[in-house]
RNA sequence: UGGUCUAUGGUGUAACUGGCAACACGUCUGGUUUUGGUCCAGAAGAGUCUAGGUUCGAGCCCUAGUAGACCAACCA
């Protein structure tokens, strides 16, 4: 299915205006522009393929730009998962950048500013130009170093820079209108004073610019043509415009920033700082666990590339704000799924089933197909003998009809093997089935064509066979909260909705042929749902993460 | 002195710029099936936030409301 050609949704109608308009196609750029504080997650996603689509939709290189401008929060781990997320979602950037290689412009351009009259340094602490600012039903007032002449603002903007303030002590505004209606355009700060180390610029900067003063100049610089981001941006565009006609103008046209609505997943949350938190209380395991919904944790969850873009595809490009159901997105995944893992046996709690009248001690091997949906997969064999394991919840001594399962005295098959018939139940102290006692059919052989083997029986279970079977942990996972939007409670903290449920492991029963798999491989256990190899899996210590169960109807009547 | 943006089935998007509101997910039926999966067939579910206006005709244009979102970091 392609990705690029269907109507136009609004963005790309404002590129294709543009073209229209005489906007020579050569000069089209786009950009995504992650800051390096943390790990992309599937909001970005959206942003990532719109670029990227958009560049494949108008044959435009799409540049990736880390807007790196507060080293505070940022470093180089970050940077290099960014990079290894979007390479793994199947985007390859033209050029990397980073809005830190053009600090030296910035600086420049801000001592224009300064000698224009239209920039000047502040000694007032944070607060006070807070309180100045006003509100957004009342005008600001002005700083008293508003008026300070240009040669004085030279000379203590230099001095920012030498290093020979401390932090906090000076700022660097714009001066623009202390009574816009527009809160950004009130004398917005557009340096400040840091004693940090930058992961790329090292010590060289002690005054860092700040976004509104950095993103739009970067586009310029970059030649970028359309620089899209968030709604929230919206009141910036005012700013970015400002700042670019205020500057000595580069030898092409200047970008245009326009907003498009960010994606909201129900039952989770998407924001780095938040996702932070649940990182910092031990509600996950990290960054890349399998819960989270970073590019990372979707990953490692048995999400593939080809899901996220058809889901981000799927919930489409507008300005509404909006909270898409999960639903969706697991649809993706199991659409995607479906036709691409191999099915393999393994029985997550088990008890065990013994064929009283299968011959002790042999063991044949059966056949079956890797995969219903494309029998390019091939077949495989699968020991069988008399003792066997199944799931607990595939027995029930006495059932009603809708009961599809093993009971005593009904008939089930044994996926690609015997139709089988309950006999006998054993159980614990407790009460709990420990064993259950079987015969079978041995006319009935899947496969074989036999009239037998062809009866109609009420449900067919999987199985592993005892004596091959290998152990393996499987991580099983549930969504981390237990309301739709976390996120949007105006009275509690997204914390006071976390599932506390979201995790178990389990010790399963496994087909032997499993431990030939890799790290990464997507599976589906056979009427279970879909599992991935985990990273940490090794031959000798197996260890599946389940990424979704399959669509299940009838659970859900019970 | 407030400004800006948004409003279409339960959810998310469409509606060729004024011509019978469509698609996907979800829900519900039925069929097929050696996965209660897949697949196939079908159904229910909105009359487009409200009130006016323009027009032969309005989800789309105009006016006025209403509701929600965003904006007062030396974050991005």
């Amino acid at each position: 299915m392609s990705e690029t050609t269907d109507s136009l949704h609004f963005i790309e109608q404002i590129i294709q205006d543009d073209l229209d308009a005489g906007f020579p196609s050569k000069e089209l750029r786009f950009r995504f522009p992650p800051e390096p504080n943390g790990y992309l997650h599937i909001g970005h996603v959206k942003a990532i393929a719109l670029n990227f689509n958009l560049g494949k939709r108008f044959g435009a290189p799409v540049n990736l730009r880390f807007d790196d401008t507060n080293p505070a929060k940022e470093s180089i781990e970050y940077v290099n998962a960014i990079k290894k997320d979007i390479q793994w979602l199947g985007y390859q950037w033209d050029k990397e950048c980073y809005a830190s290689d053009y600090f030296e412009q910035l600086f420049v351009w801000a001592n224009e500013l300064i000698n224009s009259g239209l920039a000047y340094v502040d000694s007032q602490n944070s607060e006070d130009i807070a309180s100045q600012k006003g509100t957004p039903t009342q005008a600001g007032t002005n700083s008293p170093f508003r008026d300070t002449p240009p040669e004085v603002n030279s000379r203590l903007f230099k001095e920012m820079a030498e290093g020979k303030h401390k932090e906090g002590s000076f700022v660097l505004r714009a001066k623009i209108d202390m009574a816009s209606p527009n809160m950004l355009m009130r004398d917005p700060v557009i340096y400040r004073i840091l004693n940090k180390e930058h992961h790329r610029t090292g010590t060289k900067w002690c005054i860092y610019p700040m976004y509104d003063w950095t993103h739009g100049e970067s586009d310029y610089i970059e030649s970028v043509s359309h620089s899209l981001c968030t709604l929230e941006f919206k009141p910036h565009r005012d700013l970015y415009e400002w700042f670019l006609s205020h500057i000595s103008p580069l030898e092409h046209k200047y970008p245009k920033q326009r907003e498009f609505a960010r994606l909201n997943l129900s039952y989770t949350v998407t924001s780095k700082r938040k996702l932070a938190v649940l990182i910092e209380n031990g509600t996950v395991a990290g960054w890349d666990d399998p819960r989270m919904p970073t590019i990372s944790g979707l990953r490692r969850r048995g999400f593939t590339p080809q899901s996220l873009r058809n889901f981000v595809k799927t919930a489409g490009i507008s300005k509404r704000e909006n909270v898409i159901d999960v639903s969706l997105l697991e649809f993706c995944v199991r659409e995607d799924l479906n036709t691409k893992a191999s099915r393999f046996m393994a029985v997550l709690d088990p008890i065990k089933l013994v064929i009283t009248n299968y011959p002790e001690g042999s063991t044949e091997m059966l056949e079956t197909e890797n995969n219903p949906e494309d029998a390019s997969q091939g077949s495989r064999l699968l020991p069988f003998s008399k003792n066997l394991f199944i799931e607990r919840n595939d027995f029930k001594e006495e059932a009603n009809r809708k009961y599809f399962r093993l009971t005593i005295g009904k008939e089930v098959r044994l996926k690609s093997g015997y139709i089988i018939e309950g006999q006998k139940v054993f159980k614990d102290n407790q009460g709990n089935v420990v064993e259950v006692h079987c015969t079978y059919d041995p006319e009935s052989k899947s496969g074989s064509g036999s009239l037998a083997s062809q009866r109609k029986v009420k449900g067919t279970i999987h199985w592993v066979n005892q004596e091959t079977a290998q152990q393996a942990k499987v991580n099983l996972y549930d969504r981390l909260f237990n309301v739709e939007n976390p996120d949007q409670n105006k009275d509690q903290e997204f914390t006071d909705f976390i599932n506390t449920d979201s995790f178990k492991q389990v010790t399963a029963q496994v087909e032997p042929s499993l431990v030939n798999l890799n790290p990464g491989t997507n599976i589906q256990f056979q009427r279970l749902g879909y599992f991935v190899v985990d990273d940490d899996s090794t031959k000798n210590k197996l260890v599946f993460n389940k990424t979704l169960g399959l669509r299940d109807t009838w659970s859900k009547k019970k």
